[in-house]
RNA sequence: GGCGACGUAGCUCAGCUGGUGAGAGUGCUCGACUCAUAAUCGAGAGGUCGUGGGUUCGAGUCCCACCGUCGCUACCA
């Protein structure tokens, strides 16, 4: 059986979700959904990033204990999930021991193996921060944050010798490992000008996975995150499950981290002795009116409130659907009200009704088995093709695509044989209706991961037994799966069609 | 300052290694239909492919410069 390992970033804990955070999950989602689809054994994670000077600093705000103070905020990533049907496997934390111990364990390699080394680190400090500034954060030469001097300091720190892996990490990158092609040139060229050292450990803080070779330090919380998704494959607890993981691993990042993901990150692995990722799939940023989503802008769009409008199915296939996945992207709320209204409530719900309308007054409400040499046969197995081809790419837009194309080509076959106008119960309206069925129900399947919801009513009033996410792919593709004499309902618009207002 | 990304129909975007008259969805106009969620189908209008050069028999697609937007990076006061 084939494997498929997906991860999302690991959210920093003090960040309220938002949508950026829900376009990165349901894309991992969608995949992975579309992955089970094929019978593999899949493993979806994602989870929460929880060390770290800001929530130390949060918790004692707060006047509750670090753990306490994470355990709140972690909750509100998993309430997001649940409320758009993001189906992860492991929900991983930082703070978790496993998590410790494979921190421990594969900084320890990277140590044994030369790569980590003792020196001393110089910056510009701020007291009040308790943090190091460059000289370039500086305004007027004091602290951004508190407007006030900074001191110069010097500590003792532990400090990961990345420049001994240049060669490495462009041989990985060049062996087709970092989605789209840009994104990779842009990896390659972080190591192309050159890197430094860095310093990977802390004393100035205690919230963090302890460095087991010296009580006084701390991992930097960065150098911690990422071991999570070697944590979550078994790395350090379970050899075996993490060898049967790790090399099906896939990322899903945005481009703001892509630095840690595709430079830093394989090159702790390889310290370690280990694989680098499978691959790499890196997103770009959502734009509102041409501007990167600010912290303001970002925490006004609550994945709830669009939910409360759109609907579960409605968010996930705007994300899905109209962001390509790569480059930056224009959101708006206009446009997600039209791409509803037309993919959704006019040319997949209404062909839903015309059809179950036209059965009931045609055929009884039995719906008949489709023609094995429909004309709409080739259409179906051309998008098949595409999209199963794109899901293999990330590129769910082009997916959905290529489903939604031939549910356009559907509405277009039922206006050519117009089988409201054929006699009752007449082989022809049978041939027609049949074929239009047999759509619905490939469409039931194939959208089903974006549409979590839709798929289930739809194969439901078709007259369908069990689930879409029972079939398996491509069998369940092949034209003709639609047995027919199935009591066939109309029920309730699908996605009934939002009114154009401004949005709120 | 260095490196890089992007700039294609009103809008949102596709356009692989250069080659028939530049595409999709949406919006708009006209027509058809009325089974259906004022849905559907057909036709049409609409683009100097940021600007200016260059390479080529031929460039949206390669090269250079410039303009605009954005990002990363720099022991730049």
């Amino acid at each position: 059986m084939s494997r498929f390992y997906i991860t999302t970033p690991i959210y920093y804990v003090n960040d309220a979700p938002h949508i950026g955070h829900a376009y990165t999950t349901v894309t991992a989602d969608a995949v992975a959904r579309w992955h089970r689809l094929l019978g593999d054994d899949t493993l979806l994670l994602t989870g929460t990033d929880e060390h770290g000077l800001k929530v130390q600093r949060a918790a004692e705000e707060n006047g509750v204990t670090p753990i306490e103070q994470a355990d709140v905020t972690s909750k509100r990533f998993r309430d997001v999930w649940d409320e758009i049907d993001v189906a992860y496997d492991q929900f991983i934390r930082t703070t978790e021991s496993r998590h410790h111990h494979a921190v421990q364990e594969l900084l320890t390699r990277a140590k044994d193996n030369g790569y980590i080394e003792k020196g001393s680190y110089a910056g510009y400090y701020c007291v009040s921060c308790e943090a190091y500034y460059t000289e370039s954060d500086l305004v007027d030469g004091n602290c951004p944050v508190h407007e006030r001097p900074v001191e110069w300091f010097e500590e003792e720190n532990y400090f990961f010798k990345l420049s001994a892996l240049e060669d490495e990490l462009t041989d990985w990158l060049n062996s087709n490992t970092v989605f789209p092609d840009g994104k990779r040139n842009e990896a390659l060229g972080i190591v192309k000008l050159g890197l430094e050292d860095v310093s990977i450990t802390r004393t100035s803080i205690d919230w963090g996975v302890q460095v087991p070779w010296d009580d006084d330090h701390v991992f930097y919380v960065w150098y911690d995150a990422l071991i999570n998704y070697a944590t979550a494959a078994g790395f350090g607890s379970d050899e075996a499950e993490f060898d049967k993981w790790w090399p099906e691993a896939h990322h899903i990042i945005g481009k703001d981290i892509l630095r840690f993901h595709c430079v830093y990150w394989p090159a702790m692995l390889i310290a370690a002795g280990l694989q680098p990722p499978k691959e790499i799939h890196v997103h770009g940023f959502l734009l509102l009116g041409g501007k990167k989503l600010s912290k303001t802008g970002l925490t006004q769009i609550a994945p709830a409130d669009l939910v409360a409008d759109f609907g579960v199915d409605g968010f996930r296939y705007h994300f899905l659907r109209d962001v390509s996945f790569g480059p930056d992207s224009e959101f708006s709320y206009e446009g997600m009200v039209a791409r509803y209204n037309s993919d959704l409530a006019n040319t997949l719900g209404n062909l839903l009704s015309r059809v179950t309308t036209v059965v009931a007054k045609k055929c009884d409400g039995i719906g008949p088995a489709p023609q094995l040499d429909s004309p709409l046969a080739a259409v179906a197995a051309e998008s098949y093709r595409t999209a199963a081809d794109a899901w293999a790419r990330v590129q769910p837009s082009v997916a959905l695509e290529a489903i939604w194309n031939l549910l356009r080509e559907t509405n277009a076959y039922l206006e050519q044989h117009e089988p409201w106008k054929l006699p009752e119960g007449s082989d022809e309206v049978k041939t027609v209706l049949g074929n239009a069925l047999e759509v619905l129900r490939l469409a039931a399947i194939l959208s089903s991961p974006a549409l979590t919801r839709a798929g289930e009513a739809i194969w439901a009033a078709i007259g369908l037994e069990g689930s879409p996410l029972d079939q398996r792919l491509p069998d369940a593709a092949a034209w003709g799966g639609y047995p027919g004499g199935l009591s066939v309902t109309k029920g309730q618009p699908l996605f009934p069609r939002l009114k154009v207002d401004n949005g709120s």
